[in-house]
DNA sequence: CTCACTGCAAAGTCTTTGCATGCTC
DNA sequence: GAGCATGCAAAGACTTTGCAGTGAG
């Protein structure tokens, strides 16, 4: 944990931010539950029962600033709702999704697959990728065993 | 254009939906659009072009229904603003998309190049993808020549 | 003819913003 | 202390819904 408080501090200063308790508070709440994937008003819940005073445009201020800082990653799935996900130490690239059709579970994985697609794209294409982020929908292996 | 207007009506009837003028239109103004990824508001002003009478309400409720059929896509991209593009005539698999991050312009590209991924993540994970979507984010060529 | 569809406006949901007060640096 | 950050509430953007009238099958 303490890596990654030191990570935010020096990236906010860096930035010009002040550390404030909120910030401290919503961050430490997405490591608390690093690999969920947690909705603004989630996240408020559960900062709340650390400080009942922060209110939620506050934890929507913050996790907009996180996001910008590349600290935390926003996902996007294509039901709507918006959500939020600590970032990786290694910011170098952003991982995927496998998002199960039946149980709506969603699983990070770290694997790079992708990376040797890029060159292709640009060879093809002309285009030049220097990130790119996938979703896989299917089904999990709980809801196969059933 | 008679093809897809066929399927379409072909698959609302199968669906037990009636083919009015305004599900019509809306699909058309995709149609004629095909290639760029519209949002609800920017399909309205198409369609009203066509007929003032229709209703905003009436283009949300028939893009989520053309949506449900597979006829268009929806899009979200990282933005928070959702758009909607035409479906692909053979509707096997979604395509892929590049994101120009100087221009913000969006290619959708056939490529499948994903598909070989699908089996190991079942080999490594156990789970079993049915279908992926993947956005690219970079600087397109146009931008790149500049 | 019947029942699904539409247009309008009103209501929801999620997110952002203005402003006075409070807190880091 | 100075100025950014916060909390609250109000405003904003986008989308959905209720209802009476309309039109496709």
């Amino acid at each position: 944990m303490v890596k990654f408080i030191d990570l935010y501090e020096k990236t906010l200063k860096e930035n010009g931010y002040k550390l404030t308790n909120q910030r401290r508070v919503v961050l430490e709440a997405l490591y608390k539950r690093n690999g969920d994937h947690l909705t603004a008003e989630e996240v408020h819940q559960i900062v709340k029962d650390v400080n009942p005073e922060i209110g939620l445009a506050t934890v929507y201020r913050t996790l907009q600033l996180l996001s910008e800082l590349g600290l935390i990653d926003k996902l996007n799935l294509d039901d709507g709702i918006v959500r939020y996900e600590i970032g990786e130490m290694d910011t170098k690239h952003r991982h995927h999704h496998l998002i199960c059709q039946e149980c709506g579970s969603i699983e990070g994985v770290d694997d790079d697959m992708l990376d040797s697609l890029e060159d292709e794209f640009f060879t093809k294409y002309g285009f030049k990728v220097t990130d790119h982020v996938a979703k896989f929908y299917g089904v999990c292996s709980k809801c196969l065993a059933k």
